[in-house]
DNA sequence: TACTTGTAGTACGATTTCGTATAATGTTAG
DNA sequence: CTAACATTATACGAAATCGTACTACAAGTA
């Protein structure tokens, strides 16, 4: 790889985490007070697996320690956003899934998120993301 | 904006999220025990404003709190990555600026996750990242 | 069965993050 | 100049993150 190239690879890099960045607080915002970025992305991906998955998968799934995966859903269990049931499959183990609150938080902020992404100003250019989106899809 | 423009413009926080998780690691993978990604891009940053910068001017360009700044440039002080000295110009303030051993360690990091990237399997998309920069560049 | 090894989750403690309040200094109006 | 207000950094404490070590259960071997 040559310098340029190596250049160009960084640069993408900081472009990318600051977009990044951007987009957590855009949605937090529209979160309550103890509710990441993080426990969205948790609520979205839980949504998707209405039969649950364990603080392993989920760990897994999210880069994060399995130390860090307890006490998230904890916060988010504490909340009532999801419940948190024996593995009928695995004693040492549990399945998180999502309750219709959360299925409501979700809702929520996703709408609110969008309506804030729609009236930005500067406009968030659309056209150029779904052109992002080709290549990353492989 | 229609619920497909909504539903690609979160896929896309989702995509450019788990490229700057990717990224971070990448990068901490070549940094020292208690120096994270946000300690490497503090670096690069006054790597390129020899004169320093104050905490507050940090804090913002990283947009974390200013409390949150203290305790990181605290931390590359007692490294000695960074010296922090008072500012001529307002007794209120500091500056913090970039040791030589800082500009080591910045080379160094950079050089190592350059050549992690470039013998990655599968292999970096750089020609894709370079079509994505053009629309970031406004 | 008894034994060994592996895996899931968590208790615990060190460190980091960050909101609130505060001290020190700067700035401006009169 | 003085008073009022603004700004810079930090002390402090609450919460979050995460590495280490542990317990409980599972799975394979003999």
């Amino acid at each position: 790889m040559d310098d340029d190239s190596t250049h160009n690879v960084f640069r993408f890099f900081t472009e990318v985490g600051i977009i990044a960045q951007f987009s957590a607080r855009l949605i937090e915002k529209n979160l309550p007070e103890r509710i990441t970025y993080l426990h969205f992305g948790l609520l979205g991906h839980m949504s998707r697996r209405p039969d649950g998955e364990t603080p392993q998968q989920l760990a897994y799934a999210f880069q994060v320690p399995k130390t860090s995966m307890t006490h998230m859903i904890r916060v988010l269990e504490a909340e009532g956003y999801i419940e948190i049931v024996p593995n009928p499959e695995d004693a040492r183990s549990k399945l998180a899934k999502i309750t219709p609150k959360g299925g409501e938080l979700l809702m929520q902020a996703y709408a609110k998120s969008a309506q804030d992404a729609a009236t930005m100003d500067p406009p968030l250019l659309i056209d150029q993301m779904e052109q992002c989106l080709e290549p990353l899809a492989q």
